[in-house]
DNA sequence: TTTATATGCAACTTTTTGGTTGCATTTTCG
DNA sequence: CGAAAATGCAACCAAAAAGTTGCATATAAA
């Protein structure tokens, strides 16, 4: 299980950006296209504008987004690249397995 | 104000679930195929047997993975529905932002 | 039937997370 | 300039997560 150690240590943090609700739906609005200020983004959110920041510097952390500023707003726009390689690691980890059944099953198939 | 997809939403447990080393490496580790046990994924690890029983039971409850038992042990398996209806999550998203990026450039050439 | 193996259960500690409130700072605009 | 808009910053809080230790229980094997 070598291969995939690197994939896992950087995969990781991006997944657990996204195991949270409000991050999903953070990350759901910026599909939109155009970067949107944190104000547009908690805007009809359950929970605080600081807490909507919060949730968005996880995100970065994550480099899931990416922010700039625009005059007095900060803009928040995805960062595609991030998900292309988390979903990269779910690609590899059900690769295995398939590869792994197919073994198994040539195994017993060869035992009979 | 979308409330986001059930399907995305539904998304983020398993995330969650993803989104620890530990945890991430103990799916790896079970991509092998054949069922483990409690004591054989802890070897190796960097935390006790009580930790890892945890992290499975995290796992189990986002159905990433599926536990039963064989004598006197306890064995868990993947369960690969979920990891590809978490990467089929990642695919929605990353579609939906192309097609918002597709519809920006045709207006920006619209325009001129 | 002992004994060793594999696990389950529960209490407890320490960090991390998600959220809040209050106030300061920066920028735009009349 | 002065007010409104958009953020930033910091302290603080409660709950969940991650991990540990100690002990009980079940099963396999000698």
């Amino acid at each position: 299980m070598p291969p995939l150690s690197a994939e896992i240590r950087s995969s990781a943090p991006v997944f657990a950006a996204l195991g949270d609700e409000t991050r999903l739906r953070l990350v759901a609005r910026l599909c939109a296209g155009e970067p949107q200020s944190i104000t547009q983004l908690a805007a009809g959110a359950q929970v605080t504008r600081q807490a909507i920041t919060k949730h968005l510097h996880v995100l970065a952390d994550a480099r899931v987004v990416t922010g700039f500023r625009r005059g007095r707003e900060q803009l928040w726009e995805l960062n595609t690249r991030q998900l292309a390689e988390a979903r990269h690691c779910l690609d590899l980890i059900s690769r295995q397995w398939g590869d792994a059944l197919a073994r198994l099953k040539a195994a017993v198939e060869g035992e009979s």
